[in-house]
DNA sequence: GTCTATAACGAGATAGAC
DNA sequence: GTCTATCTCGTTATAGAC
């Protein structure tokens, strides 16, 4: 079923890797190039502007990440189950080294980013926070969690503690810390007997 | 203690205003030397290494966050009012257009920066974890603050929610979701009557 | 302390051969 | 599609005059 994908794609997978090693303004054509085992001219052959490259890789990202929550909506209807998994999505990140999630790195960066990469990500951030509230509405209506205010505001504040918790974790190099931390966070919003 | 010479923490106040808009790698000796009305040989003269240069940043920026902590522990005995102070701090940077914790920034980008850049990094989380740690367990003590699990793993959250609704509120570039996140945040370590 | 000048390198981007 | 070669600019950093 593995297919040796086509350049574009490794072109993609390699300025994703150091999208989210370097941030924005460490990525370089001709790291990509050294990665794929192109010239740089090839690689502007796919992507003519920097901008574009990093806009690229942000929308597959974020359609990779979407994919993987329309599979949490099917494989469980229990809302503590979906932030559980939700939360799982972003741990396989560290585990396959990638050490963060793309958009909350660029999102430090954001005020110097190209605006068509910014608008990109505000994009990722609504489309969590919607999804992210939908769950939760659904658990508080279910009486499987509770919420202490508006749903809207629940659901800004698990993203901005997963997205926080990579953070801190990065910070200190120590991924069990984001997993210390999400526990933690869903507890906060888990029904209490 | 030394006092430092004028024109050096004018050259500190631009660096480390870059810094927090542009991050690391986005700061350069021709910007601070623009900022600061000098060539970039005289600022060469004050630091010779960007290293050096984004070092001295961080220590002044962790030095004067830990004033601020230290006058909060001075005007009150209150655990909750105490967080509640330290989250107008950062509500401070908003304010005055810093838009960014300069410690989250450089998390963001951890991975890729000088080493004595990091070892400084991670001194300040660790600091900031020590100071909620010891407010928390106050507060708990006192039935005035409630912690669902161990005392250290809630300071990482409150660190981990403060930093995550900077990163949130920049994407979005709105400073209301800052206020908004973390007043749920700290709501949720409220003792419950 | 501040300056001019410059070295040495890497960045984004382009032209055109194959 | 991939290459070599090149352009222009910005970067960190140094040497030495004033």
């Amino acid at each position: 079923m593995s297919i040796a994908p086509p350049t574009e794609q490794r072109v993609l997978d390699a300025a994703q890797h150091l999208l989210q090693m370097h941030g924005y303004h460490g990525l370089s054509y001709a790291a990509v190039a050294a990665v794929v085992g192109l010239r740089k001219a090839s690689v502007f052959h796919y992507f003519p502007t920097k901008d574009a490259l990093a806009r690229a890789v942000v929308a597959r990202y974020q359609a990779t990440v979407r994919g993987k929550m329309a599979l949490i909506d099917g494989a469980t209807g229990d809302p503590h189950e979906k932030l559980v998994r939700y939360v799982a999505l972003y741990r396989g990140l560290l585990e396959r080294r990638e050490h963060m999630c793309l958009c909350g790195l660029l999102a430090a960066e954001a005020l110097t980013l190209p605006a068509s990469v910014q608008t990109e990500l505000r994009g990722y951030f609504t489309e969590h926070e919607a999804w992210l509230g939908e769950v939760l509405a659904a658990g508080n209506a279910a009486a499987v969690l509770h919420l202490d205010g508006p749903v809207a505001v629940a659901a800004q504040l698990v993203l901005a503690g997963v997205e926080g918790a990579l953070l801190v974790a990065r910070a200190h190099d120590d991924d069990a810390r984001f997993t210390t931390i999400t526990t933690q966070l869903i507890a906060g919003v888990q029904a209490r007997p």
